[in-house]
DNA sequence: CGTTTGACTACGC
DNA sequence: CGCGTAGCCAAAC
């Protein structure tokens, strides 16, 4: 499978990034795998490859009934990943629209009014993670930008 | 052993 | 935009 080297400690990032997500918001494997460091010894080359497949793994592996809210996670086009047609992506999506989360007539979510900006910088510092790679057209501005709309 | 199969993405038509 | 493909790895057949 695509797994880290360590794939234990590698999914309980990832599950604990997860836990962060909104309800009602969105976020990417791509976009969370952005946040965790390459394990010792992956070159960042090869880890760039990889990385999204490990978060997909990891999701894959989310225990049932765990508080790790999986749905939250989809692909970088905005779609569901797990196969249309499964039961599980029928939950997935059921869930979203539970939460307000809207899917186009393509089955696709809008990353510039769901996806998420990530945890706080404060969180991400405190867990030894990095920024997150922003899902938005239209990437939020920081404070001093955000003045000059007015 | 050779093939298939994954909850991925960026990139090129 | 939608669709195909390369890149990459291991386990299960």
């Amino acid at each position: 499978m695509y797994q880290p080297p360590d794939p234990a400690p590698f999914n309980e990032t990832v599950w604990e990034i997860v836990r962060q997500i909104p309800e009602g918001i969105v976020s990417t494997y791509g976009q969370i795998a952005s946040m965790i460091p390459a394990p010792l010894g992956v070159p960042p080359d090869q880890y760039e490859r990889l990385r999204a497949r490990w978060v997909g793994n990891a999701m894959r592996q989310v225990p049932a009934g765990s508080d790790v809210p999986w749905h939250r996670v989809i692909n970088s086009q905005g779609t569901i990943s797990i196969p249309r047609g499964s039961a599980s992506a029928d939950v997935q999506r059921a869930r979203l629209e539970m939460e307000g989360v809207e899917f186009d007539d393509a089955g696709r979510v809008d990353f510039d009014r769901f996806g998420w900006d990530g945890p706080s910088a404060d969180w991400l510092a405190a867990h030894g993670l990095l920024p997150p790679r922003s899902l938005k057209s239209r990437p939020p501005h920081d404070d001093a930008t955000q003045l000059n709309l007015f």
